[in-house]
DNA sequence: CGACGTGTTGATCTCTCTCAATTAGAGTGG
DNA sequence: CCACTCTAATTGAGAGAGATCAACACGTCG
């Protein structure tokens, strides 16, 4: 994968994302140091890493995890292009929880005072950086309400919803309404606190019913009020345009 | 209770808390709007509410919670002296989660563009800030990995733990080894995503093997590596110094 | 071809929930 | 001072959602 100019990044088109200053892109452009690809199911981050760079997800999947000493596993949320990796663990000494591939990834790597420096220099992206964080503890919020307070069938109809209007905003142009899906059970599972076998179990019930169809890492609602009713839904879930980088 | 000035603040004498340049108290100062109190089980902030101003806690105890139409409530995690109130709500339209005092509390109140001020003003008071959310949503996190894939007896271990040393380094001066302890078992149960009745078996279960006690509103840890043992904790739980506000 | 990862399904087990009832303390009004 | 009410804690019994155990199917890959 060739580098890209960020003056040039094609996130930036997306409706997605707030549009930017020439100013902020040259400098973010000039804080970036470089650019990495990595494969599925690799570590971006390992739990508790105590030296790793900032980076930002642009294309591809990831998630935040941590896991127990015997094995469990809690996956915290989701990444998708447009999100930070690692800046939790800037702002201590240790990052406590990992960060893993879901499908190749390409990354950007920023220098490690980045952080500082846009707050320094451009106190309004710093506001922007509160704002994603921010943004991304709401995210963790709705994944504990659901964990804590859900059954395994809302719990699942949740998380299809939200993955698939978050996935719908960045790939505007899925064809015959069906957006990539690159999880694997075992990944839906362990974002919901469920056992793999019971996920299982309810995604086909969920399917069987016609609420969805999950096929070749693409993912229908195929009866998306159906599938709302059962989830329990708090808000509207519609997220506000937010601010890239 | 009679208002009291920032650079008078008996918070900044805490170990708990990074000392500050006079220059950043006096700005703080200079944005702050006033002092309010509430009694213990009032909304702070209600679910949804948009037109909520910025507070800080500066004394007693308060909670963050969501609940689903149909009334189950998850709390998402506690707030003690020093912690900010609203700041996700800043950040979008609506907040999506509500604040309630768990102790009769005593809140300082902030104008609306505090957030924006100190970022613009003060840039490393916003980078603290960034630091102070981060630092929150690691809380959540764990929150999440005990909601998830904990069990019952592991998640009520981790919560004693983790509110005394937090109460601990707030009340340095507690005697006898025993912290404030204001939740009934009803904050326990939705902090962990368990039932009330459950969760007082399990409480049970602990004090009978003699691993703590909670009289009168006071945590004791009577043996705390045991209590450690039965937590399968993740890391020391040591908490760094903090910046405050 | 065999090994492996992922998905699927049935059978059992158990942790946790729900329902129900009791106790104790704090407050309130007569 | 005493009934009355309310909230919080407690305990037992039965029910159920979800976990665990065990097999099997299917595709990919070396």
């Amino acid at each position: 994968m060739k580098e890209v100019s960020c003056k040039d990044c094609p996130l930036r088109t997306l409706q997605l994302f707030m549009p930017h200053a020439d100013d902020d892109v040259v400098l973010i452009q000039s804080l970036k140091r470089g650019q990495v690809g990595l494969g599925a199911g690799q570590d971006i981050i390992h739990e508790g890493q105590t030296d790793a760079p900032l980076y930002t997800l642009w294309s591809g999947w990831a998630f935040r995890y941590k896991t127990l000493t015997d094995g469990r596993r809690q996956i915290l949320n989701f990444l998708l292009p447009g999100d930070f990796i690692g800046v939790q663990q800037k702002m201590s000494d240790a990052l406590s929880h990992g960060v893993q591939a879901l499908s190749d990834v390409q990354l950007c790597v920023f220098s490690r005072d980045t952080l500082w420096q846009l707050h320094r220099t451009m106190p309004h992206m710093g506001f922007n950086l509160t704002w994603l964080i921010a943004q991304e503890q709401s995210l963790v919020d709705d994944g504990l309400l659901s964990v804590g307070r859900r059954s395994a069938e809302e719990r699942v109809a949740v998380l299809l919803i939200l993955l698939f209007k978050r996935a719908a905003a960045m790939f505007p142009d899925a064809g015959a309404g069906g957006v990539p899906f690159p999880l694997t059970q075992q990944h839906v599972a362990d974002a919901l606190g469920l056992s793999l076998v019971h996920t299982n179990k309810t995604l086909r019930k969920l399917e069987r019913r016609g609420l969805h169809r999950i096929e070749n890492g693409l993912l229908f609602l195929k009866d998306s009020t159906a599938l709302a009713r059962t989830a329990a839904l708090y808000g509207d879930g519609k997220p506000p345009q937010r601010p890239l980088v």
